[in-house]
DNA sequence: CAATTCGTTGCATCAAGCGTAATAATGGCT
DNA sequence: AGCCATTATTACGCTTGATGCAACGAATTG
């Protein structure tokens, strides 16, 4: 039986004193009304109205129900009524997971605006170069420079190309490094979100080199990467925009510009919805059109 | 679909995070949890979960949901318990209708007894000699002292006779009468519940007689036709415990005391109720055993 | 790589809800 | 006073919707 169905009818015939006119308000039949009545009293134990077959009338037990579950009734589906109407338009809170130097980079002006044109939506940032479980970790979006996701159970839209370069200390052994082959294992500093080695599979016009990074030494953080570097203590492959000040300053080079590594993309990240929820929608527009149009990433990159 | 399950099983998936885990707690099938979920998110046009095979997560959507609709849930329940557990325990209020003679002389004892042995039943007493409608007025129950009740919508008992008798004043030329024959219209006064006519049927050992007082005077207040009867007005047809007293001080006198009028009973009456609530139950057991054997009414008419 | 577990979906079965109509009761109207 | 309309209930078929099973794709564990 639809308990709930059987309230609200309840209701009617409380509210109307008739079984007759609850039906022609429901839409129903006088037999539909009766026997949800009827349900409604035998789950409950209770007679609920004493009726003759010209008046109703709501025992007291009946109306001190109703009484109490009438405010529920309605609250209940002022829930469902927020739930709907929230969803669609563009409010409340997101939770967006970023990657700190690009973070530290972008976002600052990025969410000023965002604050400026969504007032309503409140934006809760995480910071961090791990790879986040977006689902597990409850995020409603995450921004990664990476390769190709394998990752099937995420949604994910690139945004961007960001150039990578292999750079070194100027003036160091590394800088004058002008061959694939003289990339030591233990010159290549890693950069990998879990600690871990890095491939660098590496493209000239003509021929391709891989070797493994990070045997000596690893990190997850782009700007510590960059310091090491400098220091002299290797070889890095760096998105450009990292070191763009490093370079202006020649702290430290370019090395081996003709060869590329495979391309990597400034990525959002969703979990599997169906549809992305407006707010979360909204968040991925501006950040769009923010990075490629307004102040483009390329900003970082000359 | 079934709203309110759909919700139930949307809170436990939302608990256990897990679909499976949900219907294991139900005792019920994935794919019910699933259609239930899914019907839920179609019906308030939002995702509650994303899900991949192996990981269940609330969307921020129906985090809020959860959130808001549990306690409206619980609330929902709880009114069914308590209704339930009010239905069985004698607690509540009564709504009670008297006549105003019987009930000045019976009531302020029985009541405060009664007070006594339940306190949790609140009593509100309505004094009326009109006869009210049970149903439409709201009461629980309704005293009456009456001859057989011809209302159908109604349930009633019969708690004890009431010894109706002709008085009239002493000394007056109406206490002389002694044969029916000289009961004139304009001498018999009436008393009748409202304010008409009153038919009398009185039979002897051999005969009967049957006329209409009230003709000249009539009222629903038996205290009142007393005293017109002491102030030599005519004769009325009286319970004796209205004109106890008046009889024991010689006021007034029975006259033919051989012609009996019709059985009247003092009669209990209640809503039609499948089966009587605990707490009127109490009431009306309570007042049987008080006027019957406690307190017997016969008390007013020694 | 095999195996298990998970959420979803198609399919066949079945029960529950629905409207219709008949019934008894009751109040209004002529 | 009696006819008529309206009311709540109940029995009867039918249809719709829910349910369980099984297969499937996906993903983690050993």
């Amino acid at each position: 039986m639809d308990e709930l169905k059987a309230v609200r009818t309840f209701l009617a015939v409380a509210e109307l004193q008739s079984f007759a006119a609850a039906a022609r308000r429901l839409s129903t039949t006088t037999a539909s009304v009766s026997r949800a009545v009827s349900g409604l009293e035998k789950h409950l134990d209770v007679q609920l109205f004493v009726r003759t077959t010209r008046q109703v009338s709501l025992t007291s037990a009946g109306a001190s129900y109703a009484a109490r579950i009438a405010p529920v009734i309605e609250d209940f589906d002022q829930a469902a009524h927020d739930i709907r109407s929230q969803s669609g338009s563009a409010l409340g809170r997101i939770h967006v997971s970023a990657p700190m130097s690009m973070g530290m980079r972008v976002l600052p002006d990025l969410l000023s605006d965002f604050g400026d044109e969504f007032p309503g939506i409140e934006v809760s940032v995480t910071m961090t170069d791990e790879f986040v479980d977006i689902i597990k970790e409850n995020y409603d979006l995450a921004i990664r420079i990476s390769g190709p996701p394998d990752d099937k159970s995420t949604i994910w839209r690139k945004i961007c190309l960001v150039e990578r370069i292999l750079v070194a200390a100027s003036g160091s052994r590394f800088a004058k490094i002008d061959t694939p082959n003289a990339l030591t294992a233990s010159a290549c500093l890693g950069y990998d979100a879990n600690g871990g080695e890095e491939i660098w599979e590496l493209r000239s016009a003509t021929a391709k080199h891989s070797l493994t990074a990070g045997r000596t030494f690893s990190t997850n953080n782009g700007d510590l990467l960059a310091r090491m570097v400098e220091n002299g203590k290797g070889i890095a492959l760096l998105p450009r925009f990292i070191v763009k000040d490093a370079l202006a300053k020649n702290r430290i080079v370019q090395i081996l510009p003709e060869w590329r590594p495979p391309d990597i993309w400034l990525t959002l990240y969703y979990p599997p919805y169906e549809r992305l929820p407006a707010k979360v929608a909204a968040f991925s527009d501006f950040f769009e059109r923010h990075v490629t149009d307004i102040k483009p990433l390329s900003t970082f990159l000359d």
